[in-house]
DNA sequence: CGTGACCTTGACATTTCTCAATAATGGTGG
DNA sequence: CCACCATTATTGAGAAATGTCAAGGTCACG
């Protein structure tokens, strides 16, 4: 399905900390991550940064997604590579390939979906909450099956990212992660690696556990969860 | 432009305090406010309810904006009408009328831009910001200019939707509306209705003003605030 | 090894929430 | 048109959550 859309497409790999311009000026732009991570930030004067969105592998992002003369910026948080063409030369693609339209319509109502869950995450739950959320999201993402109840999954962002994700301080984070450690929920893992010892302990955390499941569910990723 | 769309949508006429049905299920929908107001929200299990949004004249609504399996409606605020049509059917005109195209795309550009700017706002900003911010959002929606520096606009939402959309509970925001008022920022006006004394001070106070401007100038209203 | 970036943890400050009492408003029926 | 009642808004006092600041620890990389 990706071939004609790569055969157009400019392809950058990233290191690490790498910014993207998202060039809000001039025509649209489509970025389709391929693999990595990203994230996508907003800070508005005088105040502390905010993670608009967490890009994994075969999400697509369009540069209107983030406000005109807004200080934002797109980082590579891991080696990563996406694919960068004109929304318009994505859309006539798509025009004649039934399978990419679909595609990217899916992507698109499923990214504006996660925007309103993301915004009753950060509105409306406590901080253990908001944790137990991003985590099982990416558990529902990226997570590998270990043993029973066992989940593993890279952790491309720092603490300092997830934090900026979640409305919390990487202080508040961290003491979070701690308790979370202590109930035997998360283990010990290394750096950017994190082990889930009981998914359904950790899903039980956030009330938005059948929401997640239905966004990572409808589109992109097989859930690695329910083997578990 | 809209009297092709008109001729297919279903009209709905809501009272104040009507919910619509947003069929999650079935082939997507779209609705187009023609006057009035309404909120849209989404209340995890075991959670306060978040607004997603708030809907104003102009604004297009998909029911994809929400996510499947939550527990999320679109109410009105006052009387209101909106029209009702199948997303495919829109599309399909806005295939014959350019203008239509053109309307569309910029208004799901504005509300993913505008969706970015809430969540920085809930996830970043103080309560008074974050009042200031979406005082500031409604004067440039739908403000008039009364005199020099002064505007006034109506105030469908209560103090619980205005809460719920902000991510505070409705005292603290009647707190900071009084703390507003003393400071001379916000004149003692009536219900329904609210009367801003000095705009310049209502916009320093929030971070979000040049993209708040940038915003409501780029797409749908006409901003009154520049002429007061 | 040494250095810098990132993470953890404690003590304390601040903001926001919760609960409760009271006031104001608007709709309804007489 | 007025009185009543339910809903909504305001305000205070105390509780709880989160933020701030500072110190020390851990890790990756040169």
């Amino acid at each position: 399905m990706f071939a004609a859309v790569g055969a157009q497409a400019s392809k950058l790999r990233l290191r690490r900390g790498q910014t993207v311009a998202l060039s809000v000026e001039g025509p649209e732009t489509a970025f389709i991550v391929r693999s990595g991570a990203l994230v996508l930030d907003l800070t508005l004067p005088g105040t502390a940064r905010q993670v608009v969105d967490l890009l994994l592998p075969g999400d697509v992002l369009r540069s209107s997604f983030v406000p005109t003369h807004a200080n934002s910026r797109l980082t590579a948080v891991s080696v990563t590579e996406i694919w960068r063409l004109r929304w318009s030369a994505l859309k006539a693609l798509a025009g004649h390939d039934p399978a990419l339209a679909g595609f990217l319509e899916t992507s698109m109502a499923g990214r504006t979906a996660q925007q309103a869950l993301h915004i009753a995450t950060i509105g409306r739950l406590t901080g253990e909450q908001r944790v137990a959320t991003v985590l099982t999201y990416l558990a529902l993402r990226s997570g590998i099956a270990l043993t029973a109840g066992e989940v593993g999954f890279d952790m491309p962002f720092s603490r300092k990212d997830l934090a900026d994700y979640l409305g919390l301080n990487p202080d508040t984070l961290s003491r979070i992660i701690s308790g979370l450690r202590s109930q035997g929920i998360l283990a010990r893992s290394e750096r950017r690696r994190t082990v889930v010892r009981d998914v359904r302990a950790l899903a039980a955390l956030t009330p938005a556990a059948q929401s997640l499941t239905a966004i990572t569910d409808s589109d992109r990723k097989p859930a690695a969860i329910d083997a578990a």
